[in-house]
DNA sequence: TTGATGACAGACG
DNA sequence: CCGTCTGCCATCA
C-alpha cells in the first residue's frame, strides 16, 4: 500500500516544517509527532530523500546530534545552518543545547 | 518472496 | 558516561 507510505511521508514532513525556529527535534520526536513511534528510521528515509522544503538540518538523533550519512559536507552543513539559526553545540561532544 | 540494510531508539553491561 | 546488542519497519537486491 503505497498510499499510506505517502501519508507516513506527508505527516513527517508536516512536522519537521512545524519545527520553530532555532529549535532542534529528534528523529523519535518526530516520528512520534507524526503519528508513528516506531518510524524513526522512517524519519530519516524521508528526510534523506532529499527534501528541499523541510528544515531537514533541525532534525537530529536521539543523542542530540547530527547522524552521519557518508556525504562529507552535508553534516558539516548542518551544524552550520543549525548554529546560523542560534542553536549552541557542544564544540567538544557537537551535541544541540537542548 | 526472502534476506539484508538503514540520517534511529531504547535497554544492557 | 560510553560502547554494544536488539527491536521496529519500509525499501532495495
Amino acid at each position: 500500500m503505497k498510499a499510506d507510505m505517502q501519508a507516513m511521508r506527508d505527516a513527517i514532513l508536516a512536522v519537521v516544517a512545524a519545527i520553530p525556529y532555532g529549535t532542534t527535534m529528534s528523529y523519535g520526536a518526530v516520528a512520534r509527532a507524526a503519528g508513528y513511534p516506531r518510524h524513526a528510521r522512517m524519519v530519516g528515509r524521508v528526510l534523506a530523500h532529499c527534501d528541499v522544503d523541510v528544515p531537514w538540518h533541525r532534525v537530529v538523533n536521539a543523542k542530540g546530534q547530527i547522524s552521519p550519512r557518508g556525504l562529507d559536507g552535508s553534516d558539516d552543513l548542518q551544524r552550520v545552518l543549525l548554529e546560523a539559526e542560534g542553536v549552541l553545540f557542544g564544540a567538544e561532544s557537537g551535541k544541540v543545547q537542548r
